[in-house]
DNA sequence: GGCAGATCGTTGCGCAGACAACTATAGCGA
DNA sequence: TCGCTATAGTTGTCTGCGCAACGATCTGCC
């Protein structure tokens, strides 16, 4: 555990460099699946579906650009686009005309959607705290989240 | 930071647990988009395609059975099916029939499937050490590692 | 031996998402 | 004012993946 920092033969990872790193996939596809599924089952609610909600309710007036929306949820515009299309089916927001600008559109929260994304927080939240922060002592989630703030810039950053 | 325990209203995340788990899916995200998008622009060879690779490798005699190489690769059957199609159509990999049962099928790595996997190996190590453990100091790879071990247990069994 | 249920790999089908192309509009410089 | 370029949102098209169903085979029990 303490042998000389070689960052090893660049060939091969070292079994602490594979858990950090390995580990992370794993835990990150089980829980999302984990947590999809639950949502899903629960109130018909995908995962993605969900974020766009929780991203709006968050937002002011409940509304948010489409464009902005899309870099929030980490989904291309065309995505964006169609996952809105099923939202509005479903009435969970609406499409609004933007004044300041004749191109944009903003998406907005519904009643009906509010009120489904309120179930469906209390779903979400208690099985993110049984699979993953209830195994986090304090300090640990501080840790991590120092970690994930400074990794953020180093690979956005990584034009290679 | 020192204020007790309380769980929060279960209502709602602390900014502390709030950027433990965002920024795990947001690091995530970032970061398997940045090195697959590498991946393929420099060999030609997503990201899933590389981690089957890279498990017949490491696999006794470079092969697998299909279904023990779908678990690994966090892929459905039918998934794993087609991508060892593609593989298969590109000569990097080749099916085998089993003899100790006659439903199964092995995936074995092909010597130009090895070949592939050298050079992308080499890319993908690199990023991964640009990109996240670089960031890292031992013990912060040491304690994640940890963190994830514990979690795996935990997400897999949540049942609910 | 023979049957019932489980398991392996493949296939039909449908969905979600990315990319590229398109339209409409904004913003800016000459 | 007139372009020229950049940007917002939508749509056509393609790809990769999951689910369910299927045939083939294995396993266990009678």
């Amino acid at each position: 555990m303490t042998s000389p920092t070689q960052p090893a033969p660049a060939e091969l990872l070292t079994p602490r460099e594979l858990g950090a790193w390995r580990g992370m996939l794993r835990v990150h596809a089980t829980l999302t699946k984990a947590l999809d599924a639950e949502l899903e089952a629960r109130h018909g609610l995908p995962l993605t579906s969900y974020e766009v909600l929780l991203f709006l309710q968050e937002a002011q007036e409940e509304r948010m650009r489409m464009c902005d929306l899309a870099s929030s949820v980490l989904l291309s515009r065309s995505g964006l686009s169609r996952l809105v299309d099923r939202l509005e089916r479903d009435g969970l927001l609406a499409r609004e005309a933007c004044a300041a600008d004749a191109r944009g559109a903003f998406a907005r929260l519904t009643p009906k959607g509010r009120e489904v994304l309120a179930e469906a927080r209390a779903t979400h939240l208690a099985g993110i705290r049984a699979m993953f922060l209830s195994q986090l002592s304090e300090a640990e989630q501080e840790l991590l989240a120092g970690i994930w703030e400074r990794l953020l810039p180093a690979c956005c950053s990584s034009k290679s």
